[in-house]
DNA sequence: CGTTGTGAATCAATTCACAGCG
DNA sequence: CGCTGTGAATTGATTCACAACG
């Protein structure tokens, strides 16, 4: 073994987290590993690590424990949370353990402080400026979630191919020209692409963010996205989804099956 | 495609995938155990159980394989497909493997011969009838897909409580009200139920859903579903994945700055 | 008390590295 | 030779279980 440690940072998990979306990295050279500190010694660092799987609980404990506030609570135990979260409680206590020691034992945690926690950690603290591409069916959804979840995820740009659907504002904003992706993307200052466009369309699109400046997409056309190594890019795929769930309900068929030629009273076809 | 049961190597897995979207469990630890078998004495269950981040991973192949075969390649070597799956070859080839062995050494695989067992093993070859819950925006996205991914899922019912909407079709469906979710599901033999309501409606939805037979359910509203144990659920998040991509925005800002902006307290522990 | 926080143990997924074979 | 298939090693995530502590 050659190069050892090396902090979340340049992480290169292919999937790994694993709400939504999937993360998909390049996925090749092992070897340019920077060795960069981790636990312990350095002074500076100070962000450990969370392991990706955990920052994808981390936003939903953040909804539960927003609703919970607008419920006026004031404190939750862990396995409250947990169980509004669908997660054990050990595993909601690790999670939250790696923003810090915040929780009161024999108590709980204070909803209001790890709301704030989770927020900081998640960088939600800043605004993230969204453009999204593609005003179809999609776009359309995604480009009226008016200004996204919450505040923070402002959309700011729509861009399309169409003709006659440039200049019309969508939600608010005029649509602009594929064409115009990275003058408007970097005049605006956009942080996140959405890509709703066709597959056809989506790498072209992808290329046209990147050079406007976006350092993440969101990509939701049925293709797999090559980009930069320091792109991040998330992929929703509603085929793959239907297609994990085909499986699960081919397994348990076989399960049920295993010896009976004849099926349940559920058998689609 | 004809429907065809070939329970060859019916491949089963155990529990959480991870990809795409994910996978929601009771989580409560069922304590009950059973050592699983791996090779063994038991007599019914010789099949290898396909990690479930595996399986997201094949479909994700499959939709690459479709495109090569479209293009007229007949054969394929890991490393190609790999690349343009956006995966490691080592990784991919262990994937493939749990279908059983179907390369060539030397040579690599046949597509058609993948494509073939990657849709029998995701349960492809039947039919999985798909309702959609919710015709706003994205309900409507949903439903004009026409027939979801190729062919295998085609959305058979619609539902939404707006009395204005009930008996449009949309994309050739007319749109029935949510009270008659469990009626419609059943008479229909609905499989999968995918939820575009407002939150606030998702639970209830869901539970009609279940009692109308659904077997799994796609989840896009920003809710934690609670359901019973053999339902499988999916969840796409838009919230979590802009999240997920904000903290790594962060992440990066937080490296390249070596000291944090606005000064918190930043905490360690 | 009751609940957190966390090492240690377990379980799952990924990667390595090479034997086996066309 | 070149490429697959796979055990072994590694890395990562989850769960257990209990000491620490308000």
């Amino acid at each position: 073994m050659a190069v050892r440690r090396g902090r979340r940072n340049g992480a290169r998990s292919d999937d790994a987290v694993d709400l939504g979306a999937s993360k998909i990295t390049a996925d090749n050279a092992p070897t340019a590993e920077m060795p960069a500190v981790t636990d312990g010694a350095d002074p500076v660092v100070r962000v450990k690590s969370i392991p990706e799987a955990a920052v994808a609980r981390l936003a939903v404990y953040l909804r539960v424990l927003s609703a919970m506030a607008e419920q006026g609570a004031t404190t939750v135990a862990s396995e409250e949370l947990s169980a509004a979260a669908g997660v054990n409680s050990a595993k909601l206590r690790k999670d939250l353990s790696y923003l810090g020691s915040y929780g009161t034992r024999g108590v709980g945690y204070e909803v209001q402080v790890l709301v704030g926690q989770i927020e900081r950690t998640l960088g939600l603290t800043r605004q993230h400026k969204v453009a999204v591409v593609g005003i179809g069916n999609l776009g359309h959804a995604l480009a009226n979630y008016g200004g996204f979840p919450g505040r923070g995820f402002p959309v700011e740009a729509l861009f399309d191919v169409d003709a006659d659907l440039i200049g019309i504002p969508v939600g608010g904003i005029p649509v602009s020209h594929l064409d115009d992706i990275p003058q408007v993307c970097a005049d605006r200052g956009i942080s996140i692409g959405v890509i709703a466009t066709p597959p056809t369309a989506a790498q072209s699109v992808c290329d046209r963010l990147v050079s406007g400046g976006v350092q993440c997409i969101l990509n939701f056309a049925p293709v797999v996205l090559q980009v930069p190594e320091h792109i991040e890019v998330r992929k929703v795929d509603l085929a793959v989804e239907l297609q994990i769930l085909s499986f699960h309900v081919a397994r348990r068929a076989d399960e049920n099956n295993g010896a009976h030629p004849v099926g349940n009273g559920m058998v689609v076809r």
